[in-house]
DNA sequence: GAAACGATGACAACCGATTGCCAAATGTTG
DNA sequence: CAACATTTGGCAATCGGTTGTCATCGTTTC
């Protein structure tokens, strides 16, 4: 008969060889703290997580000992069995948009401040990375923040079956959303231009899959036809500051004496593009962007836009989906927040030539 | 005798239940990949991690199971077993300079490319919040990545020996970095301006804690003392475009004809004030920024900085650090990284102003 | 044809917490 | 002082994987 020359150890007893051999502090766990109080393990954490189910003397012990110990709970232990990872995903399009560093920093703020990690996801303008990256963040994450969503509004819908999301700057019955109001700040721009004269304005447009752009567009479109202006639609470009180029040629080449950018991003190279060319900006071409993004008020002239709230719809976003998670708080949680823009005046735009 | 009336449930029994109630479609587990297939969950795990260890014929099977369920490993459990989080933290002083979008975009596809997730973590600046985020990460990461810290070198050597961390534009010894060679791209814009005739120039210094601004402030002086000219050093300025508004104020106050920057934020605000003080750029002030970020080409003038690799520091930063955790592949990992920069010559530096 | 061997897959412990259930301890009341 | 209500805290199952150990099976070699 074999007997067993293994000495069966104990888990504390195993803890404390592998911290001598690796010698370095292993992370204390609620097993230590309870070993520690004479208590089990289950006691510790009701002490942490539900102090009213414990005894106020042996919570304070217990309590001494976490920060004897220095404690910290682990995450990864604690979502698989609460369910809860404590963690929400952000998906942006491209995270070298600087639109989207603003954003971010206000979803960042915000989770911060509610103990929520964030998750930063970049999808790189593809509804595919976009689609993956939602299965995977449903096992990995609480709830999900969409900017700038490219999936079509079934799958939108579908995957919010499947976990808390909230769209920015993407609308779809069904799905919490935070909607940036540009579309009303786009006839506040028309106006602005046609108040300066100019008759012939066009609107550079953004990726074919952009909801925002569409909706500008028509706003746009319709404000024009109110106002008996001529306003036509070039591109689509890509909302970088490269593609400025093509829309500043474009919009020479079309004859029109002013525009409307779908983004400061393409603006800002048209300034660049027009400069080159030696067009003068505002005096013989008007362009307004759109957004108010981290140089805008810097460039050269510096740049009329429409301006968004964008930090704050990321905290705004952030709160809609927290309240979906934790629908205690008595607040009824809103399904649809319309952020309002304004119309920011600066230099690159002006009066419209006199007929040359 | 009291019988118990609940009658016992299998798992797989009620997560049926829990699916129906909900109506949702529950995540598959390697179980249901098991039962499916008939074999041990265990089998499972290792056809899906170590093929190796599996018959062909089965992992076929299962493989086929696991597409038709959809299944996707629960990234928790996974990191709870095995003790690998597949997930890197990185911490940035602050999230609004665009310094670190480059940064934050180099390491997250780096880090993607190589199957981790980004955990994005701003510090505030702040000591504090940075080193209890990284007691937090210890737990949820795998590894981390440190910008800029503002944590003594011991502090920093005791969470390295921890966990795995890389720092960037931080060198302590025993810890892995990335410095970005700023210094020496110092005296070459030293050497610039002299070339232009400055003999009076200033430093304008960023935050005390800085290893940055101290490192690149000695390089200066030290080439200062060399050519012989005069170099004074003015702040310490927070690295923020509202600060420059002081630099500018305390550049033209001390009477300099030039001035080099901590970093390109400092220098665009510079532009901005010394613009509204009808101080002319370069005529009356040269003006040299640092890191060549976002904006940097298009202000106006279009600024003459030190340009930083940023992004490709990102990538670097994260290969060491995947290099420590994957002491696999044959590679020696280095220890230090010296990233090339570069002087770029725009707009805003040019001959020093003849004696009025 | 038997012994030795490698490939294969099942079993079960484990990671670090949460949580339902129940028993013991405590306090309250008549 | 007994009977009952209420805390309080322990036990054990569970989350979804990973991994060490071991039994089994088919194959190879002498």
């Amino acid at each position: 008969m074999a007997i067993r020359t293994v000495p069966v150890l104990s888990r504390s007893e195993r803890n404390a060889m592998a911290m001598q051999a690796a010698g370095t502090e292993r992370p204390a766990t609620i097993h230590d703290i309870a070993a520690m109080c004479g208590v089990a393990a289950s006691t510790v954490s009701r002490a942490l997580s539900t102090p009213d189910r414990v005894n106020i003397r042996t919570r304070a012990r217990i309590e001494a000992a976490a920060a004897e110990l220095n404690y910290t709970p682990n995450s990864q232990a604690k979502a698989l069995s609460s369910g809860r990872t404590g963690a929400v995903g952000v998906l942006v399009p491209d995270i070298t948009n600087p639109f989207y560093f603003d954003l971010i920093r206000g979803t960042q703020l915000q989770l911060k401040a509610a103990g929520y990690t964030q998750l930063l996801v970049d999808t790189e303008e593809s509804d595919e990375v976009e689609a993956s990256s939602m299965e995977q963040l449903r096992k990995s994450a609480d709830g999900i923040i969409v900017t700038a969503s490219r999936l079509s509004d079934e799958a939108l819908l579908a995957a919010a079956a499947k976990i808390p999301i909230v769209t920015i700057n993407r609308d779809v019955a069904g799905v919490p959303a935070v909607v940036i109001d540009t579309p009303s700040a786009t006839s506040q721009a028309l106006d602005h231009l046609i108040s300066l004269g100019h008759t012939h304005i066009a609107y550079m447009a953004g990726p074919l899959t952009s909801q925002s752009s569409t909706l500008r567009w028509n706003a746009l479109a319709a404000a024009a036809e109110d106002r008996g202006v001529e306003v036509r639609r070039l591109g689509p470009f890509a909302p970088k500051k490269q593609s400025g180029a093509a829309a500043a040629d474009a919009a020479v080449h079309s004859g029109v004496t002013a525009c409307i950018a779908f983004n400061d991003l393409i603006a800002i190279g048209m300034l660049q593009r027009l400069r080159e060319r030696s067009i003068r900006v505002p005096e013989d071409m008007s362009v307004v962007g759109c957004d108010d993004i981290f140089g805008a008020d810097f460039c050269n002239p510096p740049l009329t836009t429409m301006a968004s709230p964008i930090e704050q719809a990321g905290r705004v976003a952030v709160s809609m989906l927290l309240a979906q998670l934790n629908p205690l708080a008595g607040g009824g949680s809103r399904s649809r927040s319309l952020m309002p823009t304004h119309l920011t005046v600066r230099g690159s735009t002006g009066p419209a030539p006199t007929a040359s």
